[in-house]
DNA sequence: GCAATAATTAGAAACTTGTCTAATTATCTA
DNA sequence: TAGATAATTAGACAAGTTTCTAATTATTGC
């Protein structure tokens, strides 16, 4: 887990509503833009920092790019962060 | 909770590391910067943004300024994390 | 092969961020 | 009150980010 590209690509609100747009399943690139007042190229910069901090996956369907969510990468940074503070008993670290 | 504020914040490597310190328990401004090569108007800045997303806080104590991390942030951080994505049954969501 | 559509890459402009030095504020102690 | 120490604020600058337009790549269907 990339922590720094993680949290970079968390940290702008466009990418963020990007990630929640995909709660709901697949989308195209097109798809998603759609939601989106911007250029198509910001978008797929937006996707580039997603893809490369592991958030979302990728898979072509003929002229169609489909992006989905990587939920194993949001399961692990939560875990991180639980883990990341002197909580209370039982709220993450083990052993 | 200002979630832009609070990514913002974690997405600087010397502010986790900063919080990271913390985990120890409070720490002078002074004593935290002992571990970073950085100046200490630096520092403050880091301090400042911390402090905006409330994932620290602060006391003065005499000539002294205590930092302490705010756990509940990063609980509900990590909470939000875990219902963000579309989890497996018992991953968060309630209801 | 060619035109149309979907998406990305390239390059540039505007904005934001992280860092520095210098100056300032707050507190302590003699 | 004056000097010393802890920390922040102010202002400047380099580096990084977000966005745009224009050009490019990949795929479909005639």
């Amino acid at each position: 887990m990339k922590q720094q590209a993680i949290f970079k690509a968390m940290a702008d609100p466009t990418r963020r509503a990007i990630l929640k747009r995909l709660q709901g399943g697949s989308l195209t690139a097109g798809e998603i833009g759609e939601a989106f007042d911007i250029t198509s190229a910001s978008l797929s910069h937006h996707f580039a920092v997603l893809k490369q901090a592991d958030l979302v996956r990728t898979e072509r369907r003929g002229q169609f790019i489909v992006y989905s969510l990587n939920s194993t990468v949001f399961e692990d940074l939560a875990r991180m962060l639980f883990d990341m503070f002197p909580g209370k008993p039982g709220s993450g670290a083990k052993s």
